[in-house]
DNA sequence: ATTATCTATAGATCTATAGATAATGC
DNA sequence: ATTATCTATAGATCTATAGATAATGC
């Protein structure tokens, strides 16, 4: 036993000993820190200053994990997106032959939903903020228009001919991931549903239903993606 | 002709002649440009000196109109959501004598996303600001939530039976917000229809859609709507 | 030697107040 | 006299760089 053993990392140690929250790394806690405070406060809102207090660290520390601030917001929006391009494409895989497009829209839109649901600080949040915007953010927005994309190519396949007719695939995209992103909004208003899992559900019900898809279908297309999301689950 | 002429107003002549848009007040002038910085790089993200820059006047000069950088955005607020509380109480007051709750909906839905769509600077924008969730705000959260509540009356009585077994009127009210604030979105990322006012008209069906109506109760609603919507122009 | 922090600090903001000034209105 | 601006400025930030320091690792 040297010295405290408290602290088992390389480094000097921080000032302060509070937070301790040592399950996760420096870099980690500071992603952590960050997102709590841009979902709350903004970007622009959120000091480097307040994000160091809430790690336990000094301000000028973050730098040697991050180039700077816009760093961090990158890396949060990437890492948020990428789970859900990555479902999206081996669901898309499997149409038509192994589930229709309702199931695969069924399935994803409600693991995206809950993902959303349970990803912690409402990191969904970030999506609204209007630094996003800046050119800086141009690959997240990419991968995003990448999901809008999936979304709008299972919609029209899984729509029901007469609304097919009226909405391009792009605006059909559009819907949808503005159904899924319902979930962002009831979070933030701390509109939690007595069971919140039922919220994933009606959500992918409600992008079938906007598709013109009746009870029965979207029925059938739920039994679909319990299949598809239970075997995805174990194979991950 | 006094000297100059070219300003008519009393009090000491700005130091930057540039952009007179003189058809507005100095109040209002500074309101839009607020609004297009605020949609553009968010409230914390926006200096009062950006805004008086814009204006073509100081930064304190913005103080002798308005106490602080927060009342601006407050009035932002309660001048964009008044509109649509005073359009939704007209039309809730016919409803279901006059109108039925499917067109008084789509009437609804439709003047919204027309509304948000034609609105100078995107302001819709202003609400996904995370700094609105803030106390200071609370007025113009209260507003919204009534908005909310009317969608969700309207919904529920619009509804097909099956799907207003489903969901609480609580959740209809929010998605079908979520749906008509859609436009904000296109809006933001470009998205221009090649006859942009299809947007309003798609919205509007889908929030019916949504609720279970067929193609043909949606062409009904859409009939009546048109109807009331004439009439409620021509009587503003 | 390497790692992860610390202290010190530069330089650029940013919001807001105080009081002066240059118009118009009466 | 009133109005709407201006200049001057205080005081509080905020981001980021430079270099010192206190641990661990070898």
């Amino acid at each position: 036993m040297s010295s405290v053993s408290t602290s088992s990392k390389a480094g000097r140690p921080r000032a302060s000993v509070h937070k301790q929250n040592s399950a996760l790394s420096a870099r980690e806690q500071i992603l952590d820190a960050a997102a709590a405070l841009f979902s709350e406060t903004g970007f622009s809102g959120s000091s480097t200053r307040a994000i160091a207090d809430r790690v336990g660290i000094r301000q000028q520390s973050l730098y040697y994990h991050f180039a700077g601030k816009d760093e961090i917001l990158a890396e949060l929006l990437s890492g948020s997106v990428r789970p859900s391009i990555e479902f999206v494409q081996r669901i898309e895989a499997r149409v038509p032959d192994e589930i229709t497009p309702a199931g695969a829209l069924f399935a994803l839109a409600s693991i995206d939903a809950r993902t959303l649901r349970q990803t912690p600080h409402n990191i969904g949040t970030l999506y609204l903020l209007p630094e996003i915007q800046e050119s800086r953010y141009d690959a997240f927005r990419i991968e995003r228009e990448q999901l809008r994309a999936s979304y709008g190519r299972l919609g029209v396949a899984a729509a029901h001919p007469d609304v097919a007719a009226t909405m391009s695939e792009d605006r059909i995209g559009a819907i949808l991931i503005q159904l899924a992103e319902l979930v962002i909004r009831l979070r933030r208003d701390g509109g939690t549903a007595a069971t919140p899992e039922d919220d994933d559900t009606t959500i992918a019900a409600s992008c079938l239903r906007v598709l013109g898809l009746s009870s029965a279908e979207i029925a059938a297309a739920r039994e679909e993606a319990a299949a598809v999301t239970a075997l995805s689950a174990s194979t991950h």
